[in-house]
DNA sequence: GGCAAAATAGCACGATCGTTCTTTTAACTC
DNA sequence: GAGTTAAAAGAACGATCGTGCTATTTTGCC
């Protein structure tokens, strides 16, 4: 009858970077890197645990589970995605100008996974037709991105930096559609070229899109003249 | 019972028909199925062994490896594409009557895809970074049907039907995303409305890369009244 | 009907998978 | 430094994978 209950210890408030949580950071990081080369049905504990050197069990008591694993793997590319796509372009001015910078963003991004891959449309071919938690989390992040992409272009409606009558998620469509085929053409086809493309694709986009009479005006209805940039 | 009841060829005029070309057509028929579900690298010889009633090795022994049934599956998919969207196409009048049903004939294959999956998308994420012969078959695929595709925006831009000035690459890059876009958000995002948002975008690319003084005049350069179809 | 060949089944192999349980090591608190 | 808890390792499990080998059945032709 020890009196070993006695509440002294303060463990569970305090420390929050214990040594676990690094690793399991670590672990987390490497496991992304190997996610978004052979994608998220591919990442095999076993190779996780060759590639952080440590064993297979010990990387699995961070997780409890393969598809926890999935997840964790999920969140942590959601929070780099919104962090280097989408915050950034939140300081850009509301509107058209936020707008591009958004896509410019993701493009950028899209550029450099050319070699690395993308998690959102790697992990939406391997989830399409299968239902549970992982499939929520993914759909979750993207429909994220996707809401904050529509309220920018709603943004630039509203402002006049783009015609009043547009589908906002028509022009969603669309870009979207940019992205997808830079990815593919760019990673599978090896397709040289198709930044470029996708950048005229979006110009074209805002060509089509675009309101005349408020901003950049070009040849049509009307007869201004263009003037700037 | 189910796969090798077919009646067979009494060898009329030879030995063309036998008993395992059969089976074997009705195994790839079934892996088609399945590679279409869960892509080309969660088909299983197993579970296709499971699916045909046969035996795993009675499977197997008709291609000698997963990778050269992985590749009968292509072949078979490809020449299911062709048959349901490239022929029908390639009766219809040059220029922009084929192109157009060209797009209608892959959107309207793809949206039924919605449910079934499509081996050109899937694969390419499965095989974007691996080398091998199952992605070298799977690329020329692609790439066969891409270049017909482009064959019939280059037509249709000799034939005045679209603007002289058009990068038919990048023509064909829009169109592109515009199905990308479409099997994404419909089949993993289960986003209603796709379809007709690929429509939508397809008629604005027309809009876009239209020869005015041929076809279909809109307001444009000319001082006439847009004429809301 | 008999016979050779083709087609299929049966079985076993090594490997890898996710997961559980047990034991050892490291980290943290006093 | 001792004691306690967290972290990691070790070993084993059942399952499934692709594939090779050897029987057995089926088919096609005389």
């Amino acid at each position: 009858m020890t009196v070993s209950e006695l509440p002294l210890k303060p463990a569970r408030d305090g420390r929050v970077l214990q040594k676990g949580q690094q690793t399991k950071a670590a672990i987390i990081d490497a496991a992304l890197g190997l996610a978004t080369q052979i994608g998220l049905e591919g990442l095999s504990i076993g190779a996780l645990a060759e590639v952080t050197q440590m064993s297979k069990s010990g990387v699995f008591a961070h997780f409890g589970s393969r598809e926890e694993l999935q997840i964790s793997v999920i969140r942590e590319y959601h929070g780099r995605f919104e962090q280097e796509v989408f915050y950034p372009a939140m300081s850009e001015p509301r509107g058209l100008p936020r707008l591009r910078a958004m896509f410019a963003n993701w493009m950028q991004r899209t550029s450099v996974e050319i070699d690395s891959g993308c998690l959102y449309i790697s992990g939406a071919v391997e989830f399409d037709d299968r239902a549970g938690p992982v499939r929520d989390a993914l759909a979750s992040s993207v429909l994220t991105w996707l809401a904050a992409l529509r309220r920018a272009i709603q943004n630039a409606r509203e402002l006049g930096h783009l015609r009043a009558d547009l589908n906002d998620e028509q022009v969603l469509f669309e870009v979207h559609g940019l992205i997808l085929a830079l990815h593919y053409e760019a990673r599978f086809l090896k397709n040289p070229g198709s930044i470029a493309r996708a950048c005229a694709g979006f110009d074209n986009i805002l060509k089509q899109y675009g309101n005349d009479t408020a901003e950049r005006p070009r040849a049509g209805r009307s007869n201004k003249t263009p003037s700037k940039e």
